[in-house]
DNA sequence: GTACAATGTGACCTGCCAGTCATATCCCCT
DNA sequence: AGGGGATATGACTGGCAGGTCACATTGTAC
């Protein structure tokens, strides 16, 4: 965590360094990323910096910290009453968060995928591996709970369909970042209703 | 491409240097990886390194250069005659041969893995992008070959489930990895299959 | 206005990097 | 034996990194 005089330094001047960060980190990987740099384009000393952060990795763990917060703001109302839906309006609600978060915090996605590919970066156990256990856990349930009240098929295996679909949802988020562009629209539920129906019926012909 | 000076090098030189360099690189993105360390580390002196490369990236691009063309030599016996077997015969082909690839060269696939994640790393669009692009064709086609064959629905978004695949062979071979252990038996044959039914018959309960 | 704490500053330190080059050694051919 | 091209060597250069520190400036309370 930054230091306390990093809170007390106008919003103006505080955020303009976070901006600067998020610019570095979205570009670079940790070790790539340069202090000397942020610390250059964003008009504040060296000095002044190491009186607000202890150290490159305190403001990098920061800026991680700030996005995991703001994923959260995502997530969380879906958590919550998730029993009551049926298996595939959550997971449709699930990707449409995932989606709609990649499209309001463009940058923040970068980051995160340059930080999830980074296994060299100092962090990366600690946060990543927890939140993508996280994420299994999540799947794992919503799976178990959808074969219960016989949504799916009983002779999942449970275990590998939750990793499957952990990389299934960054795989359509990317997808819809690349190659729709960052529409919002209702064409995006039909998208995504598509992909579901993929899921749910498979890509097979039933006719044969 | 290495001088000639290289290729001239006694054996047991020239595989020292490469092992170390494979050790170096699919521990570290380009980058971070050092060619001062493999240097001390396969016991050659600085400036023969310079004999043999002509700088790091030479290195590194003929790394690249090894694995890929080992790759292909998984790849190609399937690329042929894939016109005469059925769609889910040739997926289910392609993510053995990979996941065949991943239990025979783990180091490779360490290195590939980095490489693909470091798009800071020079030469990523040119390589990175280029076999995504080939793999994303090579299902473009199998799909559209499958359709019209009524193998699989007619109603099916080509682009987008091209792209999913891709990631999906990534996912799964990772999985095999992870969860699974390096063990190439029947078992797996019987765990493809399973993906392959959740693919052609989705996971909902057709019951329902 | 003065005392004192909080904040700002940039030259400087050490460490590692990729790449160079003058020099030494080796090896083969005559 | 000796000449000459190929190969080996490691001290050295310049650049950039993260982090430090003695000192300057500002803000606040009396």
């Amino acid at each position: 965590m930054p230091k306390a005089t990093f809170f007390n330094l106008p919003d103006e001047k505080r955020e303009r360094i976070i901006d600067l960060a998020v610019g570095e980190f979205e570009r670079l990987p940790y070790d790539k990323a340069s202090v000397n740099r942020i610390v250059r384009d964003s008009g504040i000393a060296k000095g002044s910096f190491y009186q607000y952060f202890e150290d490159k990795l305190d403001l990098y763990t920061y800026v991680i910290h700030l996005i995991v917060e703001e994923k959260l703001k995502y997530l969380s109302p879906l958590l919550g009453n998730s029993e009551n839906e049926g298996f595939f309006k959550v997971i449709e609600a699930l990707f449409k968060s995932g989606i709609q978060f990649a499209v309001e915090h463009p940058r923040y996605v970068n980051i995160s995928k340059i930080f999830m590919a980074d296994t060299a970066s100092p962090i990366y156990a600690g946060v990543v591996k927890a939140n993508l256990h996280k994420s299994h856990e999540i799947y794992r349930q919503l799976i178990s709970q959808g074969i219960e009240r016989g949504e799916l098929r009983s002779d999942l295996d449970v275990d590998f369909l939750a990793h499957l679909m952990t990389d299934m949802n960054y795989s359509v988020v990317d997808y819809v970042k690349k190659i729709r562009g960052n529409i919002l629209d209702e064409s995006l539920v039909d998208f995504l209703r598509g992909f579901l129906s993929y899921l749910e019926k498979g890509i097979g012909n039933p006719q044969e």
